[in-house]
DNA sequence: TTACCTGCAAAGAGTTTGCAGGTAG
DNA sequence: CTACCTGCAAACTCTTTGCAGGTAA
């Protein structure tokens, strides 16, 4: 596949050896349109049932971390008993969907601009992030 | 102390028994001027190093899971190591400072009117939650 | 060949739970 | 007296780590 090559590519460049595991990993993640939120007892399943070969649960969380560490991957706080991932590296925000317990992706753009009035002195602001929780109407 | 038959009338409200580990970690929480941001630890570690008696660690997490659901306490989502615990239960926001590890309340009426222009249908808001990451200027 | 990576199992951190004894109502 | 609560230890979940064998460069 020559899909193969861009992510082989993608890995070397970060000092990170493509490895036949962390090349699947790879196009798990990487290789679609929409951007892909998980936790990492949701990716190995996946890895593991759609998939021949299993990959080692460590070799997983080494190789998130590792794509955390490098800006492939971002960390989503909803929840303190789990860590939720997401591919859209972008500045974005989040809906949280409190029925189905999932994560929707919420553009930059569709929320207006924050204005945060209070100043800390003597701190810069790195980002600013809204989670929307949402549920059904009901 | 008079403060203490406002907890007992607290906790006998809510249906929970008035037990001195409770006052206690109720006087701990509660009879304070400003918001107070801890974790299990800590709230813990203060209750052994600052007060006589110590108190179970289970009996902790109990008790703050307890006031967390009678929405006495808020579970704010910064780590996901760790749960982090707020007794402001106002609608209100947070700066995480990422030098000091550590959370600084910002009203809501510090943050301007936050306009989501995206709309799930079938679905309503519960909440908007901002949180500020900062860290030192230089 | 050498440095890095994988897989397994063990260890670690944070949290929950089962149960016996204790306490509030 | 009865239902509920505490404290302890064990159990559980998620995550990291040590190490031996394997693989990329």
């Amino acid at each position: 596949m020559s899909n193969n090559s861009i992510f082989i590519k993608k890995l070397r460049s970060s000092g990170l050896r493509p490895t036949k595991q962390r090349i699947k990993i790879c196009k798990l993640l990487f290789d679609r349109k929409n951007t892909f939120h998980f936790t990492i007892n949701y990716l190995n399943n996946i890895l593991k049932n759609k998939h021949s070969e299993k990959i080692s649960l460590a070799t997983v969380y080494n190789t998130v971390n590792a794509f955390k560490k490098k800006g492939y991957l971002k960390e989503i706080l909803i929840s303190s008993d789990k860590s939720y991932y997401d591919t859209n590296i972008s500045k974005h925000h989040h809906f949280y969907d409190e029925n189905k317990r999932e994560l929707i992706d919420l553009d930059d753009k569709d929320v207006g601009k924050i204005n945060i009035k209070k100043v800390l002195p003597g701190k810069k602001i790195n980002s600013i992030e809204v989670l929307v929780k949402v549920a059904n109407n009901n």
